[in-house]
DNA sequence: TCCTTGACTTAGAGTAACTCCCAAGAAATA
DNA sequence: TATTTCTTGGGAGTTACTCTAAGTCAAGGA
C-alpha cells in the first residue's frame, strides 16, 4: 500500500494532479485507512498509469471519466473501452507525426542559426533588420 | 500579401488565436493597409510557423515573447536565439521519448483487451470485478 | 443608395486542467 | 509536552485560449 505521496513519487505525477484526479472520480476504488488516508494499492498503480497515459496524449479529463466509468460498468463494456484504446493509440501516432513535423522546422532553424554563426552573417530573414536600412537607424 | 483569415487557413490556427498571439506581442512587423487590416507577408507566415512550433511543443507564450524581442533586438542576439532553438528541440526529442512510452501502454492495453475479446474472458484486473464477489452482488 | 460581408477594436465571460495556498487534524519525533 | 511532518479538503489563482458582444469602418454588389 502506498500514500499519495509515494504515488506521486513512483508514477512522477505530483500530489496535487493526484488528488484532482481523485476529486475527478478517476480512482472511485482507491480505499482509505482509518485516519482517511488514501491507500493506493499495486493495482491502484496501473490505474494511475493508465489515466497518466490517457492525459498524456490529450485525452479530455471528461473523456477519462467515461473510460473509468465503463470500467466501473464491468465486463459488458470491454469492448467499447477497446475501441477508445485504439481510438487514442491513433491520436497518439498522429501526434508523433505533428512533433516529427514541429522537430523539422526546429532542425531548419537550428542549422541556420548555426550557419548564422559559423560565417558571421547577418539574419537578412529577419524583417526587423530589413528595416534599419531605412529611416530606423535612430 | 494575406488577410487573417487566409493566415489562419494557411498556416490551420484560429483567427481567434492569430488575434490572440498579435495581442501578446508575436508579431510586431505584421504591416497594417490603410484600413488598418493586418497584411501577412510570405516572410509573416515563416514567424507564425515558428511560432506554432514553439507552442506545439509546450513552450509558453512568455518564453515566446522573450524569443521575439531577442529577434527584435537583432544580430547580436542570435547565439542566445540559437541556445533557445536547441532547447527548444531537446524538449521536443524528450517528449517524442514520452510519447513513445505512453504507446507502450496503449499497445499493452489493446492487446489485453484483445485478448479478452478473443477467448471470451474476464477482466480480472479490474478491482471493480473483485468486488463482485463480496457483498457487492446485490 | 442600401445591404451584406469581412475585418478591425475593446472588454469581458467561460473553460480546461492544473497549481498553489491554507487551515485543520492526526501521528511521529524530540 | 512541544514541534514537526503528513494528509485532507476547499477554494483561489494561472495559462492559454475560446467565444460573445457591441460597435466601427470600408469595399463591393443589387
Amino acid at each position: 500500500m502506498y500514500t499519495i505521496k509515494e504515488v506521486a513519487k513512483i508514477m512522477d505525477v505530483s500530489e496535487h494532479t493526484l488528488r484532482f484526479w481523485a476529486k475527478s472520480g478517476f480512482f472511485p476504488f482507491v480505499e482509505r485507512d482509518s485516519n482517511n488516508i488514501r491507500q493506493f494499492s499495486d493495482n491502484d498503480l496501473e490505474w494511475v498509469r493508465i489515466v497518466k497515459c490517457l492525459r498524456a496524449v490529450g485525452t479530455e479529463n471528461k473523456a477519462i471519466k467515461k473510460y473509468i466509468d465503463l470500467c466501473i460498468a464491468g465486463d459488458s463494456t470491454i469492448k467499447d473501452r477497446y475501441k477508445i484504446i485504439q481510438e487514442t493509440k491513433q491520436k497518439a501516432l498522429n501526434q508523433m507525426e505533428e512533433l516529427k513535423k514541429q522537430l523539422d522546422v526546429l532542425d531548419f532553424k537550428e542549422n541556420f542559426y548555426r550557419n548564422l554563426i559559423e560565417h558571421n552573417l547577418e539574419d537578412t530573414w529577419n524583417p526587423m533588420n530589413k528595416r534599419k536600412t531605412g529611416a530606423k537607424t535612430v
